[in-house]
DNA sequence: TCACAAAGTAACCGTTTAGTTACTGGCTTG
DNA sequence: CAAGCCAGTAACTAAACGGTTACTTTGTGA
């Protein structure tokens, strides 16, 4: 059993030990179980192969909620796709860059990047199903334009630091930067099956997720080194 | 009208100028049809938005035919599969790395991947998909298991060369290296919408192609470098 | 305390979907 | 040259699907 549908058990059950709230009626967790659910179902089948009842049901509710919270299965889509979205913006804000050496600030946010994809494969796999469909969603989300990553900013201020210093060459584009560390974060993790499968390594064990860390952060400063 | 379409049409229409064969009935090119066709629809769309009515439509034929060829929706998705996993390993076999400068030899390996990866659009949307499902296919495919790249071991040469001549860390992975240059065409192109989207910026125009080409091989030599 | 609104359920509906059947027409070969 | 097989068509089917209807239950505040 998995969480979404413990969770889905012990609200059913009625309260969940804590007296405070009796949980039989209880909107909010019904709203967020459908949305936990809902990003289950589409980070593992993507948009065409999510199926609404397969979310009401690992949910532990049914249907008419579904349609009651979010309107339809596209904009229960969008909202899977904001909430991730907003996940994390929200993890970047607790990198603080700007008390770091150049080189270290780096580093970091490159450890930082690895470490968040690598908790967050349904991140990644919603990325995916959006680049599928060409970003409509993304595009047509108002609250996702405004919600625009700080990441650039403080990585430009980071390298115009290292820059002064000497250390990095002047020609070094942050987005560039920062599109280098996504890079070879994104593609080991995405792709780590079709990878394993004919290159006959896993990928994933331990030791492996280590060295690739260890290689993002030594190719990211290799690259920018004056 | 697109290229598939356009065929199918011309094929409907009877010999299409050349007397060699009489077109009505062409297993072969019905075939041929269907599958590119399908190409291009689970390309689009994945698996699970894919739909065989489109394939069929597209092909300018009918679904008894599809069912005819290729036994189900699945079959011919591996078929696609297979078709483009052979495309790039058939590519690979022109690109001859033995005669050059090790330096050298990287970067043709590097824009050799990237320039790929630019021309087959439908090759990392599938990669996609097949990583979405765990590589269900790949993994089931005995023919694909036989088709292994022989780029590892030609880049190992290459590397070797180049570690004996000074100018590369003995410590380098070939498939490290691999990686990395396919990491970094990989997310760059199949990420272009949601990265466009966030960033503001064009990255399928001309010059910043042209740019992240040059940046891929300058970051792999600067990683391998002594 | 009861009326009302919101939360929740289950059965239902029309459409779409993958897959099939029953058939026609043309190419090859004994 | 006819028999038989294979390419090809169109209409059909059963199941799955997204979405809705009609209804019950529960909490709350006048």
């Amino acid at each position: 059993m998995d969480k979404v549908q413990a969770d889905a058990k012990a609200r059913r059950a009625g309260n969940g030990g804590r007296a405070e709230r009796a949980a039989q009626r209880d909107p909010e967790r019904t709203r967020a179980s459908i949305l936990a659910a809902a990003t289950v179902e589409f980070a593992e089948n993507g948009i065409g192969g999510a199926r609404v009842d397969a979310i009401a049901e690992r949910a532990g509710t049914n249907k008419r909620m579904l349609y009651h919270y979010f309107g339809d299965k596209e904009q229960l889509y969008l909202a899977v796709l904001e909430e991730a979205y907003i996940g994390i913006r929200t993890a970047e804000k607790s990198l603080n860059l700007s008390d770091l050496a150049p080189e270290q600030g780096v580093a970091e946010l490159a450890m930082f990047t690895w470490k968040y994809f690598l908790e967050h494969p349904e991140f990644l796999s919603l990325l995916g199903t959006e680049n599928l469909h060409r970003a409509r969603w993304l595009r047509q989300s108002t609250r996702l334009k405004e919600l625009h990553s700080h990441f650039i900013d403080k990585l430009a201020d980071l390298l115009d630091r290292g820059k002064a210093k000497g250390l990095f060459r002047v020609d070094v584009d942050p987005l560039n930067v920062y599109l280098t560390i996504a890079a070879l974060g994104y593609f080991y993790l995405s792709n780590q099956h079709t990878l394993t499968t004919i290159f006959g390594r896993d990928l994933m064990e331990e030791a492996s997720l280590e060295a690739w860390k260890r290689h993002i952060v030594q190719v990211t400063l290799a690259s920018i080194r004056r």
